[in-house]
Order: C-alpha cells, then structure tokens, then sequence
DNA sequence: AACGTTTTCGAAATCATTTTCCAAATCGCC
DNA sequence: GGCGATTTGGAAAATGATTTCGAAAACGTT
C-alpha cells in the first residue's frame, strides 16, 4: 500500500540533497560523519532500501550473480543448490532466473542472458545452453552446454564414460537387445551419451541397430511417446538405457501402462541420479552425475573471472558412477 | 566483449528515433507498417533485446514473478519447482532471489523484497518470512510464515497436524522417552510442530518433560550442537522427533559419532520428506509435507491477485502424511 | 486550393539511483 | 584578517528504456 521510500524522500526527510544520501548510504567519501549519521538515522525510520534496479543501472556492478535455465526441473535445482552453497559466503548474491513465457522458443539463453546482462547481474551460470552466447558482455559459464567451443568456459560430466557404464552393465546382466531413450540431439551431453552407447556395444560385439533408438529430448512429457513406440515393438528390447532420469521415468511410466513389471519384463537405467530417482518405487538404477558439484564448480570458475583472474583450465570434466538399485535385472530367459 | 546493443543503437542503424523503435519492438499503435518493419529488420541483425532493468524503470510492470529464499535448500528447491510447474505456462517469468550477503541478519526479507519491489517483480512469494511484510507495494504471498497475520495471504501444512502423526508414531512403537528437536522459534511452523508433539505426549499421559527438548534452528549445522547435547545425557530418549528432516540429519550424523546405531538405540523421525530423506541409509522416516503443491498453491494465488482478483480465502493449509522408512523400530528393552 | 482530420514520427520527460564536478564553507597558518 | 588548502554538500548528467504530447505530413472533402 504505502509506496517504497525512494532517495527523494530520505533526502527531503533529512534536509539533504539526494546526492549527500547516495554517498552515505554508501559510505563514500566526502561528507562529514555527522551528516552521514543524521542521514543513516532518517534511512532507518523510513525503512529505505536502494532499488536494486536503479542502482545497477547507474553503477554497472551489482555483487549479483545470475543463473540462467530453462526451467527448475530437478536437474538444475540441483545445481542451483550447488551455485548456492559455493556462493554462500562469497560476497554475491544469487539470482535464478527463468523465462517461463518464452522456453520453447529457440535461443531463449541469448534473450535472456542479453536482458539481465550488462545490468542486473555482473556474471552468469547458464544450464545446458544450446546457443554460442557470443554476446557476452558479461563473463559467463556454461554448464553442460552445446558444444566445446574454446572461448567459453565450460563444466560438464562424463556423458561418454557414464554411457559406457551403464550400457555395460546392462550387457553384463546379460541383456542383448538393448534400447536407447536419446536425449536433445542439440547437447553435446546427448550426443556423448548415444556415443558411448555404441561403443559399449561395439565393445561387447552387439551390432548397434538403429531400430532400438529413440528420441525422448530428456524431458518426461516428449519422452512418453517414443517411449511408448520402443516398448510396442514386437521384439521390444528387454533393456533401456534412458539418456536422462526424466526420461527413465517416462519409460517406466509407459512400461507399466503396458501391462510389463520392471525390471521382470524389462530393464531400465537411467542418467543423472536427481532425488526423484532414489524415491520412486521400484527405486531407479541410474549413473551418477555430480550436479551440486558441477553447479558449484562453475560458481568457483565465475567468481574467479570476476575477480579478473585467468582460469587455469577452462574445461572441466567432473567423472560419473553408477547407482545399482531397483530397475535392473538379469532378463528373462 | 561487444558490448549489448541500445535502443540507441538501433535507431541510429534505422535512421529513425529511440521512440518509433520502441513502438516497433512494442507493438504499440502510431507507426506504419514498412517502418515497424525496416526496424525489426535491424533488430534481428543486431540482435537487440531490451533491458529488463531499464523497461522495468520506467514501466513498472515487468511479468516477472520473484520467489525470495534464504537460500536453495531442499526445502525451498521443493517450493522452487512446485512454484515452477505452475507458473510454466502462464504469460510470467519466474525469478529466484537468494540474498546470500545478509542472509544471516534480521530481516532480509524485507529488504530483499524493498530492493526488488516495485521495480522488477510484479509479485513476490517469500519463502519462511519472519518479519510482517507492511511495506508491501506489490502482492505477495508467503509460505510458512512467521505468523498468521490476517492480510497477508499464507499457504503452509499442517505443522501440527504432522507432528501429532510424528510423535503418537513414536508412541506407538513403545517408546516414552521421546526427544524433540526444535526449529526456529520466530517461525510459526516451529511452535506448531511443539504444539503438536506436546499434545500426543498428553494424549498418550506421557509427562512433557523440558529437559528432552533442544533447539536445532532447522538447520543441519546450528542443530549438531544441540543434538549432541540431547544425546549426551545420561538418560537419553530413545526416540527423537526432529523438527525438520535437515535437523534429523543431523541428529543422525551426532548419533553416528557417538557410536549409536539407528534405528537399534535411538528412533528419529523427521518433517518435510525433502529428496535427500529416502536417499540417505538408512532412509528416514519422515512426515511428507506436500512442498512442490505448496509452491504451485502459492503460485497460483499470486496470479489471481495480480489479475485482480479477491482470493476465496486468505490462508490455506496443506495435509501432511506419515512416511515409513528405516530410522525407526520400537525401543530395546 | 483551402481546410479539417488522421496518421506518423520525434523531442523531451520520466523512472531511482550514482557519480562527476563545482561552489561554498571551513580550516590552518602566518 | 587574509590566503591557500582542504572539506563538505549540492546541481546536474548519465544509465536504457517507455510514454506523452506536439508537430509535421499525408489525406480526404468540398
């Protein structure tokens, strides 16, 4: 109801001029250590806080540090807790930003990273973007992101070697016929995952064969229908390696409205290990990826450039392990 | 490097002024078409995009929705997606605020919310506020709050509800000598919890005895000090209901250290049923608060009150449910 | 061709703050 | 008391956008 307190009114309150406030607020120097008082004391009553808006819009800096994602699915609210506890006692504080309205669109990192950068925000963490952001005003770490380009700094985990984990144990379960639920062929993490897929195959001397791979983009919703158009195969594979969590769910999900028991009738492992995957019943095998650790990674590499030093690596590569639980099993003979 | 694109910029690339480029991008009535045109031309190819700092000043609304945390713990990360899930596809963006400078000082939420009110949010939810939010410019909705004050809309679970569950669960496995653990006593949630746990004390003609509560403040660091003191006695419980699952945590990881094993010597019980509680091992038994439906409840009555609407009702509470893990069993004789 | 109406565009104000620069006041010193 | 040096505080510009208002141009009507 009552309108914020802008400067205006701490100055009128205080018989100052606004420009006496703004240095006493913020402890600069030029004005006697009575004024500043007097001043801090009007501050007080009127419960004054500068905005942070016009402030960041004058003085480029914020001490505010954003990351950007596509929305807070368990993936990256794992890695913003991780950013969290990284910044916890750095002197930043921290903004997660989602555009809700425009996610589907492409290039909604650029859009986004271009209205917080250069304002609001000194540096940015963005998940899993699929854009080259050459327009970083601002310095910026990638998390996951869409391919190796060399200049922009990158943290991601091992998306090959966990592939080849978990398509090996599924082959030393003894399983042969053995699917892949792909991610967004548009992330070099997907791209790596089916990679090493195939090369845990070849290993075994399976012949990859195309008609066991479909493309679920990683999120449960388009991961539904192709997995339902894996599992109505008539020789459906008795194993599923899902390039994400999310989609291991879907295809569960799909499995059970199919009449199949997991892991009886069908194996499946997951990638990732968000919370959900230990609490689901039966409770999902899956690989590991360290995501509070990759988010607080890429706050340490952030924080770093913005204190103007150089990255003594500017990829980091963070390994992978694989969670035995409940969906695996040997298949039926 | 390139620095971001103005306004200016592109007017000048258009040969028009700042005003028509605004229309243009704006949609705004007054220019004709070949001209909305040639410069959205420009704008492609420069790749502009406005500032949401500057466009928030002078217009004050911003369809961006701030959700204000102490900081991403699993709790608020719950609310985070919940609130997430529901504002997808609504026509708001969704911006998470964590101030992690002055988080541990009094009332941060007050000038968090101040800092970023009227300028860039258009609503706000805050997340466990303990100061009554008078200064409230724009709608806001808080969960969990420090007090039930009538004009400000809150969502919350049933505290009391949930502990009564807890503690008679407890009393039911046999045990009398049942320890509580306490959350922070400025938050209304808290007192509830010890409201409840006195009350199936009561029920059950067990004598509430001061000496078996500490104060463990919710969080997992501030509560290992208190919990080592519970446990240090020579008389100890034999059971522990900790006020929130982070508490019990860490009233397991003191127990660990002590030498004690759980479920065998001592029986903990938490609240909330955060994603690291089935996780653990032994996985912790807990009182499931429905966290994500919070959030979206939250969510969705913001909306309403940025549509202008009156809510039905002012205050909602949500039901808990008791979830049966490992860290309980009746007490050893 | 004159006049009124409508369309199209730009100049300038505005939002809340910081910062630069300048003027006034104070001070120290002889 | 006068003069230079230093403090102190204020006026104004600047930040990047939107919006109001007014001027000019285009257009239609007689």
């Amino acid at each position: 109801m009552t309108p914020r307190a802008t400067i205006h009114d701490v100055a009128a309150a205080a018989g100052v001029s606004v420009a006496t406030v703004s240095k006493a607020v913020n402890g600069r120097y030029g004005i006697s250590a009575a004024t500043t008082a007097r001043v801090l004391d009007v501050v007080q009553q009127l419960g004054y806080e500068s905005s942070l808006v016009a402030s960041s819009m004058r003085s480029r800096r914020t001490s505010v540090i954003g990351i950007l994602v596509a929305d807070f699915e368990p993936f990256s609210a794992e890695i913003l807790k991780g950013v969290g506890v990284a910044l916890a006692d750095s002197r930043y504080d921290l903004l997660a930003y989602s555009g809700s309205r425009q996610r589907e669109t492409n290039g909604w990192e650029r859009r986004s990273l271009s209205r917080l950068s250069g304002t609001l925000i000194d540096g940015a963490i963005m998940v899993t973007p699929t854009v080259d952001t050459t327009s970083a005003e601002i310095p910026v770490v990638a998390i996951d992101p869409h391919t190796g380009r060399a200049d922009l700094p990158t943290v991601e985990s091992d998306s090959f070697g966990g592939a080849l984990q978990a398509t090996r144990y599924l082959i030393e379960l003894g399983h042969r016929r053995i699917g892949f639920l792909a991610g967004r062929p548009d992330l070099r993490s997907a791209t790596l995952r089916e990679a090493g897929y195939r090369q845990a195959l070849a290993d075994a001397g399976i012949q990859f064969n195309p008609a066991l791979v479909r493309v679920g983009l990683y999120k449960r919703e388009t991961a539904k229908a192709p997995a339902a158009s894996l599992l109505s195969m008539t020789d459906r594979p008795t194993a599923v390696f899902a390039a994400n969590d999310l989609s291991a769910i879907a295809i569960i999900q799909v499995a059970a409205e199919l009449g199949l028991d997991v892991p009886r009738d069908l194996s499946v492992i997951g990638f990732d290990d968000i919370p959900e995957a230990s609490q689901m019943n039966p409770a999902l095998t899956t690989i590991r990826q360290p995501m509070k650790k990759l988010g607080a990674t890429a706050a340490g590499m952030l924080v770093s450039l913005l204190n103007g030093e150089i990255l003594p690596q500017n990829h980091i590569r963070l390994p992978t392990g694989l969670v035995r639980r409940a969906t695996t099993a040997p298949p039926q003979i």
